[in-house]
DNA sequence: TTCAATGCAAAAAATTTGCATCCCA
DNA sequence: TGGGATGCAAATTTTTTGCATTGAA
């Protein structure tokens, strides 16, 4: 960070620090909810997960009825995908990817050709009840 | 609708006429700017599009920053992925499914067994260049 | 010591709710 | 004609911005 003149503050590191022991992608208040003792404004939060979006560190995810989650990019999770309940909104992990290499590079191709869209990546959502809502 | 005590209003047609018409996810705002001479309230257009979803009819989208987006329900699209731009957020569809049924079933009987999870639908979204921002 | 980052307040954007009026069935 | 639906206004929720102060390097 320090090389792009940018600084590992107090409020930044706990925001990283919050996103590192959640294995979930979680909303800008319920990184709030996390921090436990350390303190950021919600302003900073905002400020600092946008940041680290912009610099390929964090990533969005949307899977909340209209309100952003934020996760460690894949260069530190490693590729997943998502178990999201349909009842409450919560999120699981589920670690490897369920597209076979030839399926995805087949897409590639043909929505290079077709409609001249640059495919560079992408996002499985498993839609499902989860534990918990399948109980009660 | 009848059957349920409701009634299909203008504003409600208004907004179904304009979900046929686009091939593509909408949110509130884009709805609102489609209805051209018709008219409806923005929450109007809540409402409705609330209720549409309510009843199975339609179907939300998150593909957009921190907005909801919606479509028909896949009873009448078919069920498709999104091809979506991560520049610009432009939606297109792409018909048909990327995931092999042998790969869904062996998700969902393992996902049911780790994590108890009852899978019952999935959404895929293809994240790339679009053809007018990789020009651009 | 400097300039980026913070926190407060306030603005902007997105969505929901209350209530009197309207209008579809 | 009655009860659901609309539209306006106002309240909530989510996110962004302005600015004086603070603090990491």
């Amino acid at each position: 960070m320090a090389s792009r003149g940018l600084r590992l503050t107090g409020p930044r590191q706990a925001v990283v620090d919050v996103l590192v022991e959640q294995a979930t992608p979680l909303s800008v208040a319920e990184i709030r909810d996390h921090l436990k003792g350390r303190r950021a404004n919600l302003v900073s939060i905002y400020r600092a997960v946008n940041l680290l979006c912009g610099l390929g560190l964090f990533r969005v995810v949307d899977t909340a009825k209209g309100k952003q989650r934020f996760e460690l990019a894949e260069q530190f999770t490693g590729h997943h995908h998502h178990l999201v309940c349909e009842v409450c909104g919560s999120v699981e992990d589920l670690d490897g990817c369920l597209l076979e290499d030839d399926a995805l590079n087949a897409i590639r191709q043909r929505v290079r050709r077709l409609r001249n869209f640059r495919l560079t990546g992408h996002d499985l959502k498993l839609v499902g009840v989860c534990r918990q809502c399948d109980a009660g």
